[in-house]
DNA sequence: GGTAATGTAAACAGATCTGTCTACTTTTGT
DNA sequence: ACAAAAGTAGACAGATCTGTTTACATTACC
């Protein structure tokens, strides 16, 4: 595992004939990994339907973790740069409000045409074995990011105690919308959290 | 797909060599399954664990699907019994004190040794392609019956139009608690989930 | 005690998967 | 224009996985 990511642009919407083979095949791994997950999709499954030979693939991902890697790294950039997104065009920047922003962001997670539930949440389960060791580490580095946001902010606003029961309350009603969302095909659970969410802050 | 589950029993805290080869086989299943997941595991892993061979394993469970199944049988028929039983230990049963006995439940089946993450979350995913449609029938059905059970008590209580988001809200609670404490380690959030569902109930 | 059921041990077939390698073609930069 | 870089096509090795089969041993039961 060596490759760095290619620089972050919305893969999604880009049409796979544009972009150049890497960019390609990371483009098809994020919609059959999303949608099948990664141990049920083959390194020529992806060599495929990208349209690549597979010397070209194992010359940009020396290896299927590899690949794995940079799907994972995707996702993160995609959802930070998104949250970020929302709190630039935020009017007051209080930590309450940014708190919360994260269900906006969440809801368009949530929206996301295709989409097949949290890919770090999924990540925990796949992770489990030695040789993927890394990959675990880079989701559990993905939820130490959006608690330390969160906690960051509720440390401005309440108690340590408080802090920490409240913590473990707000990732329970981000990573339960998004289970939620991706059982039941219901999309409206992010709004409800959110209201959920800030009443335990105004609490 | 055609073997039934044995007759219900704690497999988990029997030992192995006093089991019959069929429950000797489900007991290691259970714990391999649970821990890696049912794409990393191999029969022959399975096989060597219970201590049986081939030919025994394949009497008893036609395909690795068949065990998967009766993997899955077991845990919903675990939680559901586990459910009733503390719904038999309460003095008053009114609706919204038998759907708060969910989240005792629920800190019953986090709180075990060997936790790692909910079953039927995981099979949101992990059953995805064609020749596991069984599978995520069991998983959605298993689901169903979770909000059934909330969705008939609910019913008793308050208006459809509030009854429809108070589901969701509370499924998102039972399932975010699983994850977070999964995720975290922490296990204390399913206590912290069955105050804000009976906030949400009382509101 | 003898027969049938149930078990062990392990080779084998067939499919699939990751990753390597060879031979050839196209693109690109200067 | 021409050399280097990057690409295609695809055979192949080696590992792994599910499931079958053969040959033999043990257990259970009437």
């Amino acid at each position: 595992m060596s490759n760095s990511a290619p620089a972050f642009r919305d893969l999604r919407f880009e049409d796979l004939e544009t972009l150049k083979p890497r960019e390609r095949i990371l483009k098809t791994a994020i919609t059959l990994f999303n949608r099948y997950g990664v141990n049920t999709i083959g390194i020529d499954q992806i060599i495929e339907e990208s349209n690549v030979s597979k010397r070209t693939f194992y010359n940009y991902y020396p290896s299927k973790n590899d690949l794995i890697l940079s799907y994972l790294e995707f996702w993160d950039e995609f959802r930070f740069d998104n949250l970020a997104k929302h709190l630039a065009s935020l009017k007051v920047h209080d930590p309450q409000t940014e708190i919360l922003t994260v269900f906006d962001a969440l809801k368009d997670w949530i929206g996301q045409n295709d989409f097949h539930g949290c890919t770090f949440t999924r990540g925990l389960s796949d992770f489990t074995s030695e040789d993927t060791s890394l990959l675990l580490d880079k989701v559990n580095l993905h939820f130490k990011k959006a608690a330390d946001f969160i906690g960051e902010r509720l440390a401005q606003m309440v108690k340590p105690a408080k802090a920490k029961a409240l913590l473990l309350e707000l990732l329970s009603l981000i990573v339960g919308a998004m289970v939620v969302a991706h059982a039941t095909g219901d999309k409206s659970i992010a709004t409800l959290n959110k209201a959920i969410a800030r009443s335990l802050l105004e609490a």
